[in-house]
DNA sequence: AATGAATGAGTGTTCATTCAT
DNA sequence: TATGAATGAACACTCATTCAT
């Protein structure tokens, strides 16, 4: 087996225990086992289980912008663009949406937080969402709104779609995500014409 | 000092630490420091750290039921329901807020899920919401839409406001919070009248 | 058992096998068993090895050095003072003999190494023989030579007598190790008469 | 590369890193890295570290022993042949000294001691040291003592000398080292008249 | 024959839990 | 009853050894 098989499959491995209980919950054994490898094999690749953890944390986030900076074009609307986006991050949902609730746990290391705080998940994509809102704002063409705080729901309501809802629930479809994602960023609960 | 006493003290320290850490970053010698007690003495009122955690999760959602219960009045709107019980909830806040968090830490045990899975703070809440939000659709009061996955998502926008945004960020004033949701929950992003 | 048994029983068993095996073939498990006593246990009393290996060394020092101040006295020569320090350390030799001979691996460790540097059991030995010896010299009671050396040498005897030896051979009694040293330091092999 | 050229290379880096680091401090990764050679070639020429090391040390033994015998003349006086045999050991010490060293660090494994226990490198040289000892005092050149001590002290003194106190200090010249074995094996510390 | 990627037994250390006082 | 000293199972990580190439 081509050794960057087997460090795709601790990726892999890592990802999938990482994301389904959580940093420290997650053993090297058991990494190991998932990947189907010897535990010293794991140390081959990566120096600490930390380091496990940044590589995995920093290949969504390059990932996630790759797709994004493909489909922005700043001739469209913002929730053109939005619905774009979101659509092609869909896309691979299977191998990432596990991974992108892994932001939520970032906090759970007290030293871990200093070294990766600009490298986490979350503050990577609300910088991105931020920048947009203002922008939108700016058209006019959404309601004026903190952007920080806005990017932050935004971002939080994402991932209770695509991540959070699927455990205990049978995942949402492409389709059911975007409509959740309209009725509330977009119009909101309230009926349009409450005669 | 009576039994009931150093029961309380336990439970309050054991919050505190529970949801400042976590639940596997916390010790059971932190937890018997906070609440100056001896470590031993925790074995006396609860069989094992699980229980005690379970107990912390249940103290909440009861007290959680009985706020919203005490509010809840069905002549009014769901709207206006939401609003004043919102506003019931926040007001004490700095006892549970941080507890509410945990509700998302508890998938962090592969073998407790299963067990206290009926417990969790979060299916509580959101079955609650879920009936409101029932007969709210009933009532035509809001958009038709899935009520299980819209109070999944309402509880997520409430935790993300009083609880998520305040690692990192100064937390919302009470205000602030109901703004936000009634922005995001009630009219949405898009101004009214984009003529 | 009184605690400070059980710290003694841990220090006892740690310096046997130090003694015996060296520090980085002594185990935890190995004092642990040794001492009779749970591996968890040691660290209640010493914050990681390194420190249980440190208090050793550093009991040693401060008990060698109490007996040689008890019994040094000016008004008399360097062999008399010698030989009487030599008694005392040698009456207590059945706890620390063994001990001793830690002085010399203290260099296995890279990073130890700078830190107890001048806590080392060797260094404190040897320059308290070589401020005698200086005086000595300055006196005409031994021939001239580098102290610095002389001391060094001297120490290392010594080592080999009390516990180098003991490796592989009987014991030497208190009286033969006196007489080796006045063979070696005082006289020398060569007879006094050859004819 | 011949065989016999990768061989003496590894036995070479080999040597360097036991008489550097001691025996298990030496990882053989090191060893490969140091040879310049692959880590699995080190076992197509040994079974296992244990081996190695033991080479190592039957090498060191064999070549002393070529040393002494040729400066070795029964028809000269004790004192006289040591001296010359010292002084072709020192001659190639840049290559064995530190090995010799390793003569301490053998009691270093519980179980190799008793399997290597006669290919010691210090069983070895004070045995042949004792025989001579017994020779000279047999012809009244030295005073009467046992002859397994003294040749023990007297390979604790060479070892000193020329190994263990370049630890921390300038290595002492070769001779340095004669004038301090003579001084304290032939004549010792006292001035032969102290009027 | 030579290699180094892969391995897993073994190490230091932590912490929930027990139990003698 | 309340305690905290004692415990050992569990974890992250190391390294001698193996084996497919």
């Amino acid at each position: 087996m081509a050794p960057i098989d087997r460090r795709k499959q601790i990726l892999k491995a890592a990802a999938k225990s990482f994301a389904l209980f959580g940093y420290k919950a997650t053993t090297m054994d058991q990494v190991a086992k998932i990947a189907n490898v010897g535990k010293g094999t794991i140390y081959t690749f990566f120096t600490n289980k930390e380091e496990l953890f940044d590589e995995i944390l920093h290949e969504v986030i390059i990932e996630m912008k790759n797709v994004a900076e493909r489909e922005l074009d700043h001739e469209q609307t913002f929730f053109n663009n939005l619905f774009r986006i979101l659509d092609s991050l869909l896309e691979f949902r299977e191998q990432h949406d596990l991974l992108i609730k892994l932001s939520q746990e970032v906090r759970e290391f007290g030293t871990l937080q200093a070294k990766t705080g600009n490298a986490k998940v979350e503050g990577v994509i609300t910088g991105y969402l931020e920048k947009e809102l203002r922008l939108a704002q700016e058209k006019g063409e959404i309601k004026p709104c903190d952007p920080k705080v806005a990017s932050f729901i935004m971002f939080k309501i994402y991932i209770a779609l695509t991540s959070d809802w699927s455990h205990g629930n049978d995942p949402l479809s492409k389709e059911e995500i975007k409509q959740y994602i309209e009725l509330f960023l977009v119009h909101g609960l309230v009926p349009d014409l409450p005669v």
